[in-house]
DNA sequence: CAGGTAGTTTAGGCTAGGTTAAATTTGAAT
DNA sequence: ATTCAAATTTAACCTAGCCTAAACTACCTG
């Protein structure tokens, strides 16, 4: 019953929830009511009702005062919002010379209006790229997602190398910053300091040049130590 | 009164009703309920329901029982509606490889969810054309639009030239047929033969190859004579 | 100039998706 | 085991946009 695998479109306030379910589980392994409002910045009794009645129409499972957990269903369909969002970031700064920190917002609305068509197009015209300009992994058209498990640039010890793999796609102030720093996915560098009381780590590029980053700010960043 | 000028982003209904408006009123000179109702598939309740708060709000007037008018504000909003739906069409054409026939659906999903940044970087990366690949004109960023009159490809004299120069962009399988004939914006051919009773029209083009044209299709398309 | 029809508006209702206030449940701390 | 705060749900309500049925107006025609 339910379900009925509807092929049709879902609403834009029912992708949205599914997408932040999807986040929140594979963050912290559960999706509570509050977690879901703050998210999305409504309150939690507008949660409560639309949880119901996704987990109606089958996209998730709900157990009352527990949290919720997606569906096979409504897993897929998150996944292929996620795929959109990062296409759409990742077309964006290739062919239309958007920045890194400005991308976020426009590919928040336009994820909910495009075609699969016109994603399948994009991804093309991008020479379907398996990552995003944050780094973060773009799912396949068949829903298979990359999960590379990083870490947190406070956590890379001191004297080694490491490349930087994946930085967050949300706050455009921020990303501005990491973007002065010199730091972009994919860079390389060396960790030369790591002040202890979640203290700043300094760290070396290439070109010798240093930068001291911020406990917060550094432990964002996610690294990939070479060996 | 009432206006205030809002910048506020319009839902996407309003965009949808102030774009047909503008329609009916730049083709027949008015637009009654029923026409509206007609052009967005709805009820004529509905849309003396819309009418009226889009009257409080500015966008236009409306005379009880006859029929509304768009303000400077409301048609404003409709011609930025108009850039923007030439400007997507224009782009998923000529960048992302889309068919003549297929564009216009994508289209009036995407014109509801484009910043006008992104619009900016269509038009610039397009080399900022002054006419969608439909032949149709593609209005300013402030608002000009050029108004051109056209000839009905039936009410070209036999023996003449002419340049077909616009056609619809909304029945898909009509356009596939016109491009199916040949028949592009641009094109110049010469009518070879008028058949009367709304009878077809027989053109040649360069090639010396001839086509049949039904009146009704014919009609509708929007040629220049040769002088 | 009286009517009838077509078009429009009003009245009353529905759904999606949000709100706040109040009731309920959970679970952590005594 | 009891209590209590935090989280969650229920209840009651709101707005945007749609609907149908009924009332109203404009205008054409005999």
């Amino acid at each position: 019953m339910a379900a009925a695998e509807a092929r049709q479109r879902l609403s834009r306030s029912i992708e949205d929830y599914l997408k932040v379910i999807y986040k929140l589980q594979s963050e912290s392994g559960s999706a509570q009511t509050s977690a879901i409002a703050e998210a999305l910045s409504i309150a939690p009794p507008s949660v409560s009702g639309m949880v119901k009645r996704l987990a109606e129409t089958g996209l998730l499972t709900h157990t009352r005062y527990r949290g919720v957990q997606l569906t096979e269903a409504g897993e897929r369909q998150a996944l292929k919002m996620l795929r959109r969002h990062r296409i759409i970031e990742t077309y964006l700064i290739g062919q239309l010379e958007y920045d890194w920190h400005n991308v976020h917002e426009e590919a928040e609305r336009l994820e909910h209006a495009v075609s699969e068509e016109l994603i399948e197009r994009m991804d093309h015209a991008l020479g379907r790229p398996s990552h995003d300009p944050h780094g973060a992994p773009i799912p396949t058209a068949d829903g298979e997602i990359e999960t590379t498990k990083y870490t947190p640039m406070t956590d890379i010890a001191v004297g080694a190398a490491a490349h930087l793999r994946m930085v967050g796609d949300k706050d455009s102030e921020r990303l501005r910053f990491i973007a002065s720093l010199g730091l972009r996915p994919g860079v390389q560098f060396d960790v030369v300091a790591r002040q202890p009381f979640n203290g700043p780590v300094t760290i070396r590029f290439g070109d010798e040049r240093e930068e001291v980053v911020g406990y917060e700010l550094a432990h964002s960043l996610q690294c990939e130590e070479v060996k």
